[in-house]
DNA sequence: AGTAATAATTGATCCAGATCAAGTCGCCCT
DNA sequence: AGGGCGACTTGATCTGGATCAATTATTACT
């Protein structure tokens, strides 16, 4: 049964362009006096690519959310292992409310920028505000979701299927659905170098350059540059993921 | 630097034992009203070990948590490998307010009662309810923390590390942190199948089977009964989980 | 252009955990 | 008591991905 590949959660239709605050969790909130207390807090920061934006353990000041760029969330164990838990992209919210010291890494992966709010200034505003709680928990479900679908990849999944499936999320998040059913030629840039890959993966460097060769060998995707990927048939990709079809959430 | 092992959220100090409904999301609401209304709105329901409470794709009708007993919630590949991705102790919660259709199978392990609420009527009272909310988002982001942690052990963890890990987290959730601290025997139910502790875990109960062992030999825990695991020295199993010697959180 | 530094590939070997295959234990049932 | 079934153990072997070790691109800098 194979059907047409659907993404689940896009995103990008959540953000609403007349808003001037560019990310999820306040975005949808368009209401006048909220909207210009936030305002008045925000604040942009850029941080460049290899630049650690928060160290576990770190005092929080403050939350936010990508603008643009890719950050990632990562956990490190004493004799230096290392696995990424959250990949940050535009419109991902960085930080937990009400949480004074960070439990884990972020990083920027590309250059990025972020839109900041002081951490206590946001914490009242969020309990003063029932709308922006409910984007808030929205925003955890969704992510909480994408952790088990994650944790499915790390514990069963093989190299190949890991790689794929990565390759598929990354395609999803940067392209919209018409694009990808459309997509007989499917490119998109893969900002991570291959050790953020196997970080993200639960693999070694080695191991993500060879399953990336294999499947270019193979003929399921060609590379441009060695970030840049040419997807020729999405659903010949779909299959090596090892995900259902039809893969996604019912909502 | 050795320190005294840390438990981080004790979810037992959430629940009030004055309230009727004793699990945490409701539990901390007590006001009058809403109270009411929930009272009105839940019934329990028991299932048998091993019975399944919700298949993947079924239609959502309820919502609600877990009184007693553990369940598990896992996915599964279309060529059976199965994967863990959420353990359900008393007070959790199952089911994603506004999800439709269930995203993951969620099995009785032991005897399970559920106190459940009809999925509309819960979301109703949720919209109306702030302080719902703001609990339900609490439990979102606490198990996201956890989904991360379990992450980090599911991509870099040693099978012995996996094991020395889920003994600890079953032993954390099902004794307070005075009672660790101080037990210099401390003893649990390890309420799980060699098989539910492989899928929760990445590895296969042969494995699981072989690393209990090895730990017994090396005199770390013994069993009284194939389930009933004694730990001798907390810190001893605490340096074979590959986490920081005062893991868990900043809060 | 030349050189250093970083990212990626490629090869050879190894080993932790998977797989396959018998057992054994404990428990319910008549 | 015995038999049957599911849970668990234990052994032998295999293998996917890790590890170790050079190269070979790329990119960045004078």
């Amino acid at each position: 049964m194979q059907a047409t590949p659907q993404i689940s959660q896009n995103k990008k239709a959540d953000s609403c362009a007349d808003c001037p605050i560019q990310h999820r969790a306040v975005c949808a909130y368009c209401e006048k006096t909220e909207l210009l207390m936030l305002e008045a807090m925000k604040s942009y920061k850029t941080y460049n690519a290899g630049e650690t934006i928060i160290m576990a353990g770190d005092e929080m000041e403050f939350v936010g959310s990508v603008v643009t760029g890719v950050a990632s969330l990562s956990q490190t164990m004493e004799d230096g292992r290392r696995q990424m838990v959250g990949l940050l992209l535009p419109s991902d919210f960085v930080g937990r409310p009400g949480r004074e010291y960070a439990a884990f890494d972020v990083e920027a992966t590309t250059s990025v920028t972020l839109c900041k709010f002081a951490r206590r200034p946001f914490e009242k505003m969020l309990e003063q505000t029932p709308r922006l709680r409910e984007r808030m928990l929205e925003m955890a479900l969704d992510e909480l979701d994408a952790a088990r679908e994650w944790m499915l990849l790390l514990g069963r999944k093989t190299a190949r299927e890991k790689i794929s499936s990565l390759l598929m999320i990354i395609a999803k998040r940067q392209n919209t659905l018409v694009q990808i059913e459309q997509a007989s030629n499917l490119k998109f840039e893969l900002s991570l170098t291959r050790e953020a890959m196997a970080d993200y993966l639960g693999l070694t460097l080695e191991t993500v350059s060879r399953q990336i060769n294999a499947l270019k060998k193979d003929g399921v995707i060609s590379l441009e540059k060695k970030r840049h990927v040419v997807v020729k048939d999405v659903n010949r990709l779909l299959n090596e993921t090892g995900d259902d079809a039809d893969g996604g959430y019912f909502t």
